[in-house]
RNA sequence: GCAGGGGUGGGUGAGUGGAUAAAACCGCCAGACUGUAAAUCUGGUGCCUCACGGCUACGCAGGUUCGAAUCCUGCCCCCUGCACCA
């Protein structure tokens, strides 16, 4: 995917692996999200007839179910290659697992079960909001879920949410939902299928992107999907009970959202959808939208939101409290060292193969007193580098983690700043102070500031009167705002943030 | 359109003429302690300045006053209800 020089409308194109046609699809169609301008300017996106918008609700309600629309896409999916055409079943205890370890609920359960007995590869619907590309913990336990089943042979659908992304939030009101332009979106997809496929199987995941449906939309296809659904209905989701309640605002278009959402089940015919407990509602609207246009309804599988790094809420990146699987080893290993204790158990259980018997006697440990928390932890640390990076930057984050924090060394790589300290006299650096026969001085403050290790020389001096500043080991106090440096001086603020001084010449 | 409520520092939110760079809480930073970057405790937290001091700040623009986040005028924006059903 995103392969950006492809713009060109006439010039080949090759999309995220394994992206798969819809049989009779305009060509190109497929990777719509990322070409769509050069298509539209070339006034030649019309939308086939297989894909023509709305055509799934304007079908009757009849039920197809033995044939379901696109169950038999057998010959579109063969050129896709890599999904078997059948999918194993799972031994007891491996299914127990599977529907018991992480999962906060399945609906319905039992339907679940049977499906995955059925030996057919099963479609996994996965949406990502490419608004938000950064995939952190909380996102990993369901990708975790996922992978699991295409190791049985599943396939998983992720749907890009590239046309919402686009239409953003129009009462600008919500600033996670931003309207972003097509190449944002491309760039966003590109950067979230890099991180999700260090989790899930490319070679068995279908990418889609809701503009292959939604481009071609027009009113009356908005209105015929809303007469679906009644208000009341859509006022059971909880969020928006809570805020009517409350005389919260609450926008036409938010409420238009899960439509969308479930209308991309249709399209997809998914078997299962994904998600956090917080996507219930949405994901129950899809099932409910399938079974009205005569799809076998999906099963909704929801995992816990997972606590953050705070230990009091969900683990999302506008509140700060989040592990991204994209962060360098070292951050990651720190981060998950600054869990609180009670989190570990739970860690473990969904983002770990860490087996059941082993957990239970970490558990007993812990309740014992008789294990240290912190080593457990470490343990923690380094089995999630290892998942992201692999098993030498698991190690290397364990010693950076052990000389830096615990024994406080100096790490291995310090950013630096350069500093004219050769020809300082004839400088007017505002860096320099002075310089005479003993060597240079220079102005502490600006260079914390400059080195990015305070924000405002005010900040700078707040520090060094708390006594959280030293240059080559040296505690300064409030008045040391001049002092003496040379090229390699170590500047440190707090416990681990360090700049060395090089020589600007 | 009408009526009511509201716009304060990174967030929530107090403050209704002066002692207020603006309570409190959260967040953030630092120090101590420790088993960690956990917890706890302590301190700090607009910008510039070595300093004296200066500057900016309570939606925007004016005004009253010795003095305004606080009062007046106009404007902008948000929310709720009512009205409107095109």
């Amino acid at each position: 995917m995103g392969q950006r020089a492809a713009h060109g409308l006439g010039q080949q194109h090759r999309c995220a692996a394994n992206v798969r046609r819809q049989p009779g699809a305009h060509r190109g169609d497929v990777c719509a999200g990322l070409q769509r301008r050069s298509l539209r300017q070339a006034g030649k996106h019309r939308p086939s007839a297989a894909l023509a918008p709305g055509a799934a609700l304007r079908r009757g309600g009849g039920a197809d179910r033995a044939n379901g629309p696109g169950r038999g896409r057998g010959a579109a999916r063969a050129g896709g290659g890599g999904t078997p055409m059948t999918a194993k079943r799972p031994e007891y205890a491996h299914l127990q697992q599977i529907l018991k370890r992480g999962v906060a609920e399945i609906i319905v359960e039992r339907e679940f079960v049977d499906l995955l007995n059925s030996g057919r590869p099963l479609r996994l619907k996965q949406g990502f909001d490419p608004s938000a590309p950064d995939i952190h913990l909380g996102h990993v336990v369901g990708l975790r879920k996922l992978r699991q089943l295409q190791d049985l042979g599943h396939t998983v659908v992720l749907i890009v949410g590239d046309w919402t992304a686009q239409i953003g939030d129009p009462s600008g009101r919500s600033a996670t939902r931003p309207m972003l332009s097509a190449e944002q979106v491309a760039s966003n997809a590109q950067s979230y299928l890099q991180q999700f496929f260090k989790v899930v199987d490319p070679k068995k995941t279908e990418v889609r992107r809701q503009t292959e449906w939604f481009d071609g939309f027009d009113l009356s296809d908005v209105i015929r999907l809303t007469r679906r659904f009644t208000v009341a209905q859509i006022l059971k989701r909880d969020d928006f009970a809570t805020r009517f309640d409350e005389n919260q605002p609450i926008a036409v278009t938010e409420m238009l959202y899960p439509l969308l959402q479930a209308y991309d089940s249709v399209m997809v015919q998914a078997d299962v959808e994904f998600g956090g407990t917080d996507q219930r509602f949405n994901n129950l609207l899809g099932r409910e939208l399938q079974v009205q246009v005569g799809q076998r309804p999906q099963q909704v599988f929801l995992v816990p939101l997972l606590v953050g790094t705070d230990g009091a809420q969900k683990m999302s990146k506008s509140l700060g409290n989040y592990i991204g699987i994209a962060e360098p080893p070292e951050q990651m290993y720190g981060k998950a060292m600054s869990i609180p204790d009670a989190l570990i158990l739970n860690y473990f259980a969904l983002l770990t193969d860490v087996p059941q018997p082993e957990l239970d006697e970490y558990a007993k440990a812990l309740a014992a007193g008789s294990a240290n928390p912190m080593e457990m932890k470490k343990r923690l640390a380094e089995d999630l580098v290892r998942q992201f990076h692999g098993s030498d930057s698991a190690g290397k984050a364990a010693d950076h983690f052990r000389r830096v924090v615990q024994e406080k060394e100096h790490p291995e790589d310090v950013p630096s700043l350069a500093v004219p300290f050769s020809r300082a006299t004839a400088s007017d650096n505002d860096l320099i102070a002075g310089a005479d026969g003993d060597g240079v001085k220079i102005h502490i403050a600006r260079v914390l500031v400059r080195a990015g290790l305070a924000s405002t020389t005010g900040e700078a001096r707040r520090l060094l009167a708390q006594g959280a500043v030293r240059v080559d080991g040296r505690k300064l106090g409030p008045d040391d705002l001049i002092v003496r440096a040379a090229a390699e001086s170590m500047v440190q603020v707090g416990a681990r943030r360090f700049v060395r001084l090089v020589d600007a010449g």
